[in-house]
DNA sequence: CTGAAAGCGCTTACAG
DNA sequence: CTGAAAGCGCTTACAG
C-alpha cells in the first residue's frame, strides 16, 4: 500500500528515519564527497522509499541549486519555440528540472528578462532563443548565470558573450546543398526571400546564398526583404512580382512561413509552383509536407534537447571551467513537389 | 544616474530606508489593509525608487504567493501550446508572474506533474492544457491549488474537479455554422475525420457531427476515427477511400492537421479539394491559409489569456470562494477554396 | 497600526 | 566523516 501524506517529507524527517543529522542528508543530495558509503547508502535508501523531493524555495534561499531553468524566447515562429522548448523539457525533466518559460516582446524585453534572471538567480541557468543582435549590443558585466544560445552565435564584438555554449544549425551547408539542387533541375535565377536581417538565421541564410551566387556567375541572384511569417512573405514577392518583368527560376526563402506567403502570391497569379516557378522553404513544419513544400528540416527538438544537455551539465559542475562549445546540427533536404519540375532553361 | 547594484535589496534594507520595520514593509507588499496610509506611501516610495523585487525563494518558503504560475501540457500540438502559452505570458508577465512550463508525455505523467505541485506548492497556481479522460479518473483528494482547465471541461462523474474554472471553445456552434455552409454549396454526405475521443474538444466535436447528422435526415454521416497529426488523417482517409467506391461531398476534419492528411491522401488520388470534394479543418493555423483551407479559428492566444486572467484572480483572493466559470470562445468560420467549389448534388 | 520574534526547509562553514 | 549552528529573505501570528 502506498504511503499517503499531504506534505512533503523534510530533511530534518529524513534524517531522522536514517538516524543521522540534516547535514549529512544534506550532503548525499548534494553529492558532496564526505560522507561515508554505508551512512550514503542508508540515506538514499530512506529517500527513495519515501520518494523525498528537496523542497525547492529552501534550497534557493540557501543559495543550492533550484532545479529551475530559464528559457527566454522572443516572438517568433511559434511553431519553432514550441518545439525547442519540448525538447528542453524532454531532457530537464529527466534530470528534475523545470523550465521557466518567458516571452520576450523585443530586444530590450528580452534584455530585461535576461538581466532581471541575472540579478535574482531564480534560475541555475537560461537558455536565449534565437536573440536579435540588438540583445548582444547592452553590456553585461559578467556572466553570473550558466548560459546556452539557442539558434544563435554571439556576434564578434560581443566580448562577454564569447564564453557562452551555443546550438545552431549549418545554415551555409544547407543552403548550398539546396541550392545546387535547384540547379541541377535547371534553375538559373534567383530571389531569396530573405529573413530578419538582425537574427542570426536570417543573416546567415543570405549570407549562404549571396557566397553562393558570387561563386557562380552564370547564376543570377536577387535578395529582397521579408521578415517571418506568411503575410511578410506574400508583401515581399507581390512587390516584387508586380514590378518585375520576368519571373526567377527559383524563389529560395528564408524559412517555411515566409514560403507559405510566396506561395499565395503565385497562386493569385496562375503560377504553378513546382512547373512555372520552383520555391523552397526552411524548417520543414508538418505543413510543408502538405503543401509539397520543398523544404530542410530544422531539427527543433535535438536543438532543444542539447540546448539543455549543455546548460545542465554547465550546473553541474557549478563554476568549475568548461571551454564554450557550439553544437551544429545540419539542415536535411527535403524535397517535394515545389521543386521537382523541370522548367526549361531560358538562358 | 540608474543606481547599479549586483545584488537586490532585502526586505530590511528597505524597512531601513523607510525608517519603519520588515514586518511593516511586509505588510504593504501583501496588500495587508492594517497599514497606515503614510507609513505605507513611504514605504512605496522607497520600493518604486530603489526597484526592490521581492526574493521569490523567500517568498515561497514563507508561505506567500511565489509569483509562478504552472502551465501543463500534453503533448499536443505544438502550435497551439505554443500559442495559448503566449497568450498566458502577455498577462501572466504583467502581473509580476512567471509560466513554469511542464510537457507531460501521456495521462498518467500529466497527473504525476499535477499531484507533485499540489503536493510542493511550488507554484501559486495551474493551468491544465487539454487534458485526457484519464486525467480526471484519479481521485484528487482536494483541490489545493488554484487551478485552471484550457480546452478541457470537467467530466461529469468528477466531482472534485467540478469548482475548476474553464476556458474553451464552443464547438457545437462551430462546426454547426461549418455544416451548414457546407450543405449550402451542395454537399449532403459527409466523413467526420474525428480527432482523440479521450480529448474534449475531439468528443464535442464528434458529438457535434452526429447530432448535426440526426438532425437533417436527408444527410449521410459516417465518422472515421484519426488522430490529431497529419498522418492520422492521412491514415485515416488513405483506408476509408480504399475501401469505399464512393467519395464523399465533404470531409470535415477534426483539426488543420489532420486535414492535411486528408488532402495529401486526396492528391494520391487526383482529386482536387474544393471541386472533386469539399475539405475543412479546425484551428485555423497560419499555414491553413496557404493551403486554402476552411477553417474555425480556434483563438488560441486569446485563450491563454484569459486562462491567466482567472488565474489570478483566484489567486489574489486566496481562500474567498469564487463560484467556477466557464469561459467559452466561438470559432469563426473561415471559407476557403477548400470548400468552394459547388459540386453537383448526387442525391 | 506597528514591531520583535519565530519559523519556513534548506546549505554550508565551523568545530570536532 | 559527522553534527550543531548560523543564515538565506521572507510571512505571520503574537503582543502591544
Amino acid at each position: 500500500m502506498m504511503v499517503r501524506r499531504r506534505k512533503n517529507l523534510t530533511l530534518r524527517e529524513i534524517a531522522e528515519l536514517a538516524g543521522t543529522s540534516k547535514s549529512t542528508v544534506s550532503r548525499v543530495l548534494t553529492n558532496h564527497s564526505s560522507v561515508s558509503p554505508e551512512t550514503r547508502a542508508r540515506v538514499q535508501k530512506v529517500i527513495e522509499e519515501r520518494g523525498y523531493q528537496p523542497n525547492f524555495f529552501a534550497r534557493g534561499l540557501a543559495g543550492g541549486p533550484t532545479g529551475l531553468v530559464a528559457v527566454l524566447v522572443p516572438e517568433i515562429n511559434s511553431g519553432f519555440y514550441a518545439e525547442v522548448l519540448r525538447g528542453m523539457d524532454d531532457v530537464a525533466s529527466k534530470n528534475m528540472a523545470h523550465l521557466l518559460t518567458s516571452i520576450a516582446h523585443g530586444a530590450d524585453d528580452l534584455f530585461d528578462l535576461w538581466r532581471s534572471f541575472c540579478r535574482e538567480g531564480r534560475a541555475d541557468g537560461v537558455v536565449v532563443v534565437a536573440p536579435p543582435r540588438a540583445f548582444f549590443r547592452k553590456g553585461i558585466r559578467k556572466l553570473e548565470l550558466p548560459a546556452v544560445l539557442c539558434a544563435a552565435r554571439p556576434p564578434e564584438g560581443a566580448q562577454r558573450w564569447q564564453a557562452v555554449d551555443s546550438v545552431t544549425v549549418d545554415n551555409e551547408k544547407g543552403f548550398t546543398a539546396l541550392l545546387h539542387h535547384l540547379v541541377q533541375i535547371g534553375c538559373r535565377s534567383f530571389i531569396h526571400v530573405a529573413g530578419p536581417q538582425d537574427v542570426f538565421d536570417g543573416q546567415e541564410r543570405r549570407n549562404a546564398f549571396e557566397k553562393f551566387m558570387e561563386a557562380h556567375v552564370n547564376l543570377s541572384g536577387q535578395v529582397i526583404e521579408a521578415g517571418f511569417n506568411p503575410e511578410d512573405g506574400l508583401h515581399a514577392a507581390e512587390s516584387y512580382l508586380e514590378r518585375s518583368d520576368v519571373v526567377p527560376d527559383a524563389f529560395v526563402c528564408f524559412n517555411d512561413s515566409t514560403a507559405y506567403g510566396v506561395l499565395e502570391s503565385l497562386r493569385r497569379r496562375k503560377l504553378e509552383a513546382g512547373r512555372d516557378v520552383m520555391v523552397t522553404g526552411c524548417d520543414d513544419e508538418p505543413a510543408a509536407q502538405s503543401l509539397g513544400l520543398t523544404s530542410l528540416r530544422m531539427p527543433m527538438r535535438e536543438m532543444g534537447r542539447e540546448c539543455s544537455r549543455l546548460l545542465l551539465e554547465r550546473i553541474r559542475v557549478r563554476n568549475r571551467e568548461i571551454p564554450p562549445r557550439n553544437i551544429v546540427f545540419g539542415l536535411e533536404l527535403q524535397i517535394r513537389s515545389s521543386s521537382l519540375g523541370h522548367r526549361r532553361n531560358r538562358w
